[in-house]
Order: C-alpha cells, then structure tokens, then sequence
DNA sequence: CAGTGGCCCTGTCTGC
DNA sequence: TGCAGACAGGGCCACT
C-alpha cells in the first residue's frame, strides 16, 4: 500500500506532469472517491473544472494541489488510503477496472487518473488557509506536520509524546502528533528504539522519545530512498511492487523470522484490528500489560 | 476534554 | 468445490 515514500513520489510526479495544466473535464466514476465533498460529485466536478493546477504539496500522508485561475483560494486535495493511485496516463490507454475519477486538460494531453480499488482513498476540493502560498486545506489544519518537514519541532514532539496517557503506537499513529507513520513504520520505529508497543508513553525518558523519533524518522528517510527509485518516470505511479519492503524492513511482516538483531523469532500479535509485529525479547513487555 | 474502540471497503488467502 | 471468515489499515466519529 502507499506509504508516505510513495505519497512523495507521488507528489513529485504530480510537479512534474500536471502543474501548471488546466482542467478541461471532470469524472467521477464511484461517488465513494469523493465522500468527503460536501456537496456532491457535481459540486467536486464543478469546482474543479476551468481551475489551473499549482504545485503538488504533502503533509504526511495527505496530497494536495493549489488551485489557481477560476479555484484561486482552493486546492485538492487527495488521500490514497491503502490502494489509491494517482496515474498519468495517454487518453487511448483503457480504463483502469477500479478508476474512480478522471481528469482531462485543457492541452489534450496524459489525463490524470485516481484508481482506487479499496476506495478508502479519495478527492476533494477544499478552501485553502487564507494567504498561505502553500494552499493548505483547512480540513487538515490539525494534522501534524511529518517528521520530514523541515517545520516539524523535534522537542515539542517529545514533550507532547511524554504528556499523553497512552501506550506508545496508539501515540505514533495519532495524527494530531506527528504524521505520516502507519503501522509498518509505528512497528519499525519500535523495533528500532527497543520499544514495546504497549510501553505508556508517560514512563518513555526523554532520551528513549527522542530515540523513538530518530527512529521513525530514520526509517522513512531509508524508504524514501530506496521508493523513490522503484517507480516509472513516464507515470505518477504507485504500483505497490517496489521492492523495499521485503528488502530492508525489520519487524512488519517477518513473523517466525529471526530478529536481526538477537535471532529470536519475530512475533505478531493482534492489536487494534491490525498486528503488531516485534522483538519479543529486544522489545519486553511492559510489566504491568504482561499479565504477571 | 482526552482517550478508546468500531467501522468503512474489497480482493486475496486460508480453513472447514 | 464452495463458502465463510480473517486480513490488509488510515482516518473519522461516537462514546466513555
């Protein structure tokens, strides 16, 4: 699935192949791909139409693209969920079985495609905060900013971290702290600073956050540069395939797996509707969550 | 108000 | 062979 790697190559091929073009055409497909518009496919379809597309900018793992000429003040905004796809593609190739939303420019060239089969992922076009030459959505003001932003404060991070009263992945994958970690990364990030993922983050020192942080921002630095190869220039592509996963992950996805640090096998274990994957002797149980 | 847990969605895989 | 259930999981939202 798209990872925040993915999400900036897709951000990079949104620079490189539509910016600047203007939206001629507008379809929606499957209504679920813009459910958080308001007001409706028409309304997504019409807001959108005779707009110029600006600078593709990501927060984590959201995507959005400034509006300029007939959308000034908006931008869309786009978020791929497990199995989004935003493709550049030539008019003649066929549609995709799960395309969603198609949009054709003005200059008759590549159209831009969102392919979704899950449809956790949609569009919509949002009003932008005023004067931000960003065009950042209002609807995400309260996401954090990832710990590749430039912006992101690695201290207020590790304060917040320790002030909450709740275990350490529920904390990494909140949002409002720090974004762009999904459970793969929550898992790495763990395995990384020795961390169990049921450790409460008020007993985390301030060097073991600080750790915590490092690591996840360590990991997704790493994918970043192996993601950011695995792709076909001619397309703004995710296609799932690129190889890094398998390849340099240390945790996710490697149950009975030796830990490449000490050997043990890797466990998973069920946690919020997903898993969990880690270290059980690297990563100790926290006592009070050990059951005795 | 902060924290918690359920739900959305569909294709693939496993077990009975 | 066929069907049921588990699983993948980010983000929203109702509830405590």
């Amino acid at each position: 699935m798209p990872e925040l790697p993915e999400v900036e190559v897709v951000r990079r091929g949104l620079a490189n192949w539509v910016a600047g073009r203007t939206v001629a055409d507008v379809q929606v497909l499957h209504p679920r791909a813009v459910r958080r518009q308001p007001a409706g496919a028409a309304d997504f379809a019409a807001r959108l139409t005779g707009t110029t597309l600006g600078a593709a900018q990501r927060r984590g793992k959201y995507l959005w693209v400034p509006l300029g000429g007939a959308g000034a003040g908006f931008s869309l905004i786009g978020h791929l969920g497990m199995s989004g796809q935003l493709l550049v593609q030539d008019p003649s190739v066929p549609d995709e079985t799960h395309l969603r939303v198609r949009l054709r420019f003005a200059d008759g060239g590549r159209e831009l495609r969102f392919v979704d089969q899950r449809t956790f992922g949609g569009l919509a076009v949002e009003e932008a905060e005023e004067d931000d030459p960003e065009g950042t959505p209002l609807s995400i003001a309260h996401i954090a900013r990832d710990p590749l932003d430039p912006r992101f404060d690695d201290g207020a991070f590790v304060a917040a971290l320790r002030a909450k009263r709740t275990t350490v992945k529920r904390a990494l994958l909140d949002q409002t702290l720090i974004s762009g970690v999904g459970n793969i990364y929550a898992d790495e990030a763990l395995w990384r600073s020795k961390l169990h993922y049921e450790r409460p983050t008020a007993t985390l020192t301030r060097p073991q956050a600080a750790l915590l942080l490092a690591s996840a921002r360590g990991v997704m630095t790493a994918a970043l540069a192996v993601g950011g190869t695995s792709f076909d220039s001619l397309y703004v592509n995710v296609n799932g395939e690129s190889g890094y996963f398998s390849r340099d992950l240390d945790a996710y996805g490697r149950e009975h797996e030796p830990c490449r640090r000490c050997g043990t096998a890797i466990r998973r274990a069920p946690w919020m509707n997903r898993s969990s994957y880690f270290c059980p002797r690297c990563q100790r149980v926290p006592r009070a969550a050990d059951g005795g």
